[in-house]
DNA sequence: ACGATCGGTGCAGTATCCTGCACTGATGGA
DNA sequence: TCCATCAGTGCAGGATACTGCACCGATCGT
């Protein structure tokens, strides 16, 4: 086990321990539930072993976290506040409409949740994001359409749409009134060290 | 290793292989860049071992996709509509407030977008969510206080904050006019199969 | 025809994951 | 005080992840 995965380890060591403890859990239950030695569960939550997956795969079934939490690098603990108009206008439409990110995570997986405005006539088409974005949008005023693969929504105030961003989608404003909408991004494992030289797909 | 392990490994491996494909690379050069026997990358990608974490992470290194994304089983395809008031309202204050669910995503990796209103002097307590839960809070409109993890933050119509949500938190509406804002939530991976009996956290 | 390259398999050896058990020390309740 | 329960350690042995090498068949360019 060389030193990244060392660190890995006693990452993954901490969050079974955290999970454990939040369940108020000994170790014989753990071990008993997830069909590991008790000898195992200390050793992982040591970070002392190099666990496989299977076994990693049992912890976290009987924590109830799902896996990719318990190999997920750590988070930055901090809250981080921005403030009104602070937020990176990222679009702006012919007529004043614009997209705004007001606020997001850091890598990997990162989530963010925009601010749009689109006035009467405007229309924004989007790339595609990486394989497993997510998008989930929510209405707040006035009327648009969605397209997302070949399929056209009709949203009005209140609605709300889940779809993969990981194709060609757009969004148009068809009425006669500004329209204005949350719009919460999720990009999956953009993480860790991508590496120079090849390019990517 | 037993079926569900199987099931894993062959997950797993597939999208080695996909990865190492997308790179345009042979065998030998993952390989020789995981620092990895090209017997254990042919192995992992038919899905025959239950490799160890530290391997794992050699390779989602290597293909600069990040261990989770290797991880992570795949996500359903469908775009899914939400008409206005058809959300789930989780949460009702005594004046009127209310926290409405709008959208969300399959697990793993769920991410739920919400509609929240609170009226003067309202205000939510929050249990901690699983390990690792983000949110991300856009004020839409009047003014709330949100404190996390002991800090408190004072909003205007506008602000945005990003937050850890695996610890107490609460927002509370202090000031003399009606507040709305929209929040984001990324649970990740409360995938596969989240147990019955013990409550949790 | 020939060599070079690639994906993939079979096998022996070794490194280590993982188990099971015995044990210690700390805590808490009757 | 005595007993039960808990977290954590040390160790021997079995199971298996992992390596290294030899080898096969298919494909491609000369």
């Amino acid at each position: 086990m060389d030193a990244s995965a060392e660190t890995l380890a006693r990452a993954i060591g901490e969050r079974v321990k955290h999970e454990r403890r939040a369940l108020g859990w000994t170790l014989d239950r753990l071990a008993e539930h997830a069909g590991v030695s008790r000898r195992m569960v200390v050793s992982v939550e040591q970070g002392t072993v190099n666990p496989s997956v299977g076994t990693l795969l049992r912890l976290s079934d009987a924590l109830g976290v799902g896996l990719p939490a318990l190999v997920e690098p750590p988070a930055s603990r901090a809250s981080k506040l921005t403030r009104s108009g602070d937020g990176a206008v990222l679009w702006t439409g012919e007529r004043g409409g614009r997209g705004m990110l007001v606020a997001g995570t850091e890598p990997p997986d990162v989530v963010e949740l925009w601010d749009w405005t689109l006035h009467p006539g405007e229309r924004h088409e989007s790339e595609p994001h990486s394989a497993g974005t997510r998008e989930l949008l929510h209405l707040l005023e006035g009327a648009i359409t969605v397209e997302v693969d070949g399929q056209t929504h009709d949203l009005v105030a209140g609605d709300a749409l889940a779809f993969l961003g990981d194709t060609d989608h757009w969004y148009a404003n068809t009425s006669a009134e500004p329209a204005r909408f949350s719009l919460a991004v999720f990009e999956p494992g953009v993480g860790a060290g991508r590496r120079n030289g090849e390019p990517d797909a």
